[in-house]
DNA sequence: GCGACAG
DNA sequence: ATCTTGTCGC
């Protein structure tokens, strides 16, 4: 048996450590983070409907996780709004938010650094403690495989799965142009990421898709954060996205994250 | 110098 | 991420 990971708030993404200090702990998270399956729950449950399994375990926790941000009289984002929504069975159990001062930019592979402290502000408002976090974002793909899915899992010890609307990084192993729902491609490093070329980072993920060749809907890029394996991360965003592209639960953080946001725009 | 670049 | 109405198509 492998000894269980303690969390690990020493490595809570700090806004104020200077660019090169940012990336070495990058590495320490992704040294830290297990990209394979190390959880309690059946992810076979993970898209039932409600109720107790029939195998006697529960139906998994899952929480979505996404931002939306505030503007300034100035005209500046000072402020970001996590939302985080917990379902269940593909019911909501519990929903809230948390809002906390920007200290920096977007910097591409930086992503934690700027979201990671409202996120983490979010998540402590939450009263039931999810089996899986899912994330607006990236997870093991990502220049240093540490993602703000991996980054925030690790200093939580919780299982969590990174879902990207784009391809930050790493390189996928085939045409992901009109893939057909249900389907999904290997996203492997390439020399843009710190790990063996070839490696799988993830998977680009179809959940939906027009029947005319006309348009096309775009793959999901989903990767393990942490304590998750890349096929168990691409099924469990697939299971979830019952009615639309995204996974339900990062969906309807998404809405709720604009919803809070309304609130406080009065 | 050039290209790439989650949200 | 964010600014934003209508509009094309099933």
């Amino acid at each position: 048996m492998t000894p269980p990971p303690p969390p690990r708030p020493d490595l809570a993404p700090d806004a104020h450590l200077e660019r090169a200090e940012m990336e070495a702990m990058q590495r320490e998270i992704a040294a830290a983070a297990v990209f394979e399956d190390d959880f309690s729950f059946d992810p076979a449950t993970l898209g039932n409907p409600l109720g107790t399994a029939s195998s006697g375990t529960e139906t998994p926790l899952v929480a979505g996780v996404d931002q939306s941000f505030l503007t300034n009289e100035a005209g500046d984002q000072d402020r970001a709004l996590s939302a985080v929504v917990a379902m269940r069975g593909g019911e909501v159990i519990e929903r809230v938010h948390a809002v906390t001062s920007l200290e920096i930019p977007y910097v591409p592979g930086l992503l934690a650094f700027r979201e990671g402290g409202p996120i983490l502000a979010a998540l402590e408002e939450l009263s039931c403690d999810p089996d899986l976090l899912l994330f607006d974002g990236s997870g093991r793909i990502h220049f240093r495989q540490a993602g703000i899915a991996t980054h925030v899992g690790v200093v939580l010890d919780v299982p969590s799965v990174g879902v990207a609307k784009s391809l930050l990084c790493g390189e996928p192993r085939g045409d992901t142009e009109n893939l057909s729902p249900g389907t999904h491609v290997p996203i492997e490093a390439n020399s843009r990421v710190d790990a063996d070329e070839g490696t799988l980072l993830g998977y680009a993920v179809q959940t939906r898709q027009y029947d005319s060749p006309d348009r096309s809907i775009n793959p999901l890029y989903v990767s393990p954060g942490h304590r998750v394996g890349p096929e168990t991360a691409a099924d469990a965003a697939a299971a979830l996205a019952t009615t639309y592209k995204l996974p339900e639960p990062v969906r309807l953080a998404d809405s709720y994250a604009d919803e809070a946001k309304r609130e406080y725009t009065r």
